[in-house]
DNA sequence: CACTCTTGGAGAAACGTATCTCCGGGGGCT
DNA sequence: AGCCCCCGGAGATACGTTTCTCCAAGAGTG
């Protein structure tokens, strides 16, 4: 077989029409070998920056793009990342979290772009064969359940897994969360200096972490002070169910003098609540919800809100999770122990790395008993851990 | 070289560590080919079901995934689909659109994901690098500008081009938009009806379709109906300059006495700026601006919306999208003339094919002058085309 | 019985890249 | 002069599928 054959490629007799630039056909037109053009690009190898830029030139010219497929094949690298959020009903997204989930997107995005990689969004209860039909270098997953079986399969066939909120019982291989424990006190803190004698809240059925340390933190702090817990629950997926449950709250016999909502649409549930039963905020009812929308700051009152900062989170979900897919690759494997707790050492590892991350409380006039003379000053440290 | 030899594959010396299964060792410990392996897999071929069983069960025992980059790379198709959205700033997403894009983007990853592809995110802006990097089966772009560099060249490369909004001079495979013009006429009617006598647009400065031809249409219904143009324009995308420009608009001397907003916070702004006037509304301003948050639901007083049904759209796209994904390719290659019309072709072969969607106005308290006695009655039907 | 048809399946060639291995040759050093 | 080393690059293999082609054997059929 002589060299020019050779490098003319495998294209015997069959000349497909339109075909698209290959490397072989680079490597002919610039008079090189294969490997030489692949060097030449990819900025490896040993190679004069005179041959460097002709086989560049030579590229340019033939519109070469090199085949993402056969790229990934090779390297056992794609480049993306999965994004996924449990779902509760046939959406793709919850509701409930609908701008926390948005605006912890648009970070992601932002930060895997900026790392070169993308991110494709993967609803968790998506068909099975979707999941198995991308390469994903690592996935990010949103407050997963407890031994969610995508999680565990997915960390299982070594994908790195990221999460966003605290797992329970899924092995990842790291985690990012808010201090949610510390956010709630703050509230309640905030709440009782500004005069409440009895802080009611507003809280979900799901078992998610999020919920769950939130309850907690609220009945701690209730058995602590001494006050009787007034609280009601309410399936969040359901943007129906928080007016009612609003509703409930007020209605009860031990009326709560402030309110703490843990979903975004509650501060508009409650206010609407409110001014059914005729009462004033903050006057009569001091409120607060949680949530990453700005609308709060042109109710009348305004509501103040608790952040939880989802583009930071977003942003350093990513950035682990990038850590580890190239952490693990460029090493010998030494780092796997690192980043992979393996599930055959006995207990004693410790726990996968989490990371805490500081939430923000915007105070506005709806927690302000009188006049909001000082409009920003958070009773705790926000960035506390 | 014994078929047992060959069929334990090249794995010679090198025995890597924790290996994940391949093809070749579910054929080898059913004791069957490859061959057999995949058509049983895939439901090809001609095999007896008790083969077809055996070999799948033998797959899921040995936790068997297929490579997406293997069958990617021999099928030339990846399952994934590109949604790009054009960037203002550095951020992946535009502000002014947001809820717009969410929705969209919302229900396009349902569509696709009920088709079987997935959703990447990409914005027009990244690195060139990314792109390449990335298999693509199609790509939906949402609003491209005039002569896109991006779009062209996915378009010359072979890959379908849907785009939400009317491209300008963009080949694309197919598109979707709004009948702009239908729905702001239909605005401004539903305004005239109302009592307003002086109507007034709050536009945006870029030259996107959507507001060139929502801006063309106010101004050809002004010339028509011959009231003088009051509008003014701002940087859609810079979410401060909205509250100026509405101002601005209320502060003219010949200040209109209804108003249409282009864009998403429009009507906030409006109703800040009607309150800084002291102008009541609806009694001395009526409002109606282009939104799909429901917060105007629950103003003070609630706000008139346009919807784009950014549901109905970004379903749309991705369906015309993966037909042309899947018409292209299982054909012999007939359907390419005309799902993509040929750059080489002479003039003749017509435009893309185009889609418009209806879009829906939503009244509210904020349009009607006196007692809302109905509430919900669009002064024109909103599927008309 | 000779033949054709159908069934069930095996072989091997791609897909397009990255990379490991190796090699010729020229220049410097001893 | 002989040796070593480094520069510049070529060859070949592997990545893990899908799929085209082909074959053996048994079942009908005249």
């Amino acid at each position: 077989m002589t060299a020019a054959a050779n490098q003319s490629g495998r294209r015997p007799t069959t000349s497909r029409r339109l075909e698209r630039a290959g490397i072989r056909d680079v490597a002919a037109a610039a008079g090189v070998s294969i490997t030489t053009v692949s060097d030449a690009l990819n900025g490896k190898g040993r190679l004069p920056d005179e041959t460097r830029s002709r086989v560049r030139e030579v590229a340019e010219r033939l519109g070469y793009r090199p085949s993402a497929a056969a790229r990934t094949l090779r390297t056992g690298r794609s480049g993306l990342i999965g994004l996924t959020v449990t779902t509760y009903g046939e959406e793709p997204f919850t509701f409930t979290e609908f701008a926390y989930f948005a605006e912890m997107a648009r970070a992601a995005t932002s930060a895997a772009l900026g790392r070169g990689y993308a991110l494709v969004v993967l609803p968790a209860s998506s068909r099975h064969d979707v999941w198995g039909n991308i390469a994903l270098d690592g996935t990010v997953v949103i407050d997963p359940p407890d031994q969610d079986p995508l999680v565990s399969e997915l960390y299982r066939s070594g994908v790195p897994v990221v999460s966003d909120g605290k797992p329970g019982n899924c092995p990842v291989t790291a985690w990012v969360d808010n201090d949610h424990e510390a956010a709630v006190l703050g509230i309640l803190d905030h709440l009782s200096e500004a005069g409440a004698r009895r802080i009611g809240l507003l809280t979900g059925t799901s078992t998610d972490t999020y919920t769950r340390l939130s309850t907690e933190a609220y009945l701690g702090w209730c058995a602590k002070v001494g006050q009787e817990p007034v609280y009601e629950t309410y399936p969040a997926h359901d943007p129906a169910a928080g007016a009612v449950a609003a509703d409930r709250l007020l209605a009860r016999p031990d009326r709560p003098d402030a309110v703490y909502g843990l979903f975004d649409p509650n501060g508009t549930d409650l206010l609407a609540a409110a001014r059914r039963y005729g009462l004033r905020v903050p006057d009569d009812l001091l409120l607060v919800c949680c949530s990453e929308s700005d609308v709060y700051a042109t109710t009348e009152p305004p509501i103040t809100t608790l952040s939880l900062k989802p583009r930071k989170i977003g942003t350093t979900v990513v950035n682990l999770l990038i850590d580890a897919i190239e952490g693990v690759d460029s090493g010998t494997g030494v780092d796997i122990a690192r980043l992979f707790p393996p599930r055959f050492r006995t207990a004693g590892t410790g726990p996968p790395p989490g990371t805490l991350m500081p939430t923000e409380l915007i105070v506005r006039a709806s927690s302000q008993r009188r006049s909001p003379r000082t409009t920003v000053s958070p009773p705790r440290a926000p960035g506390e851990v």
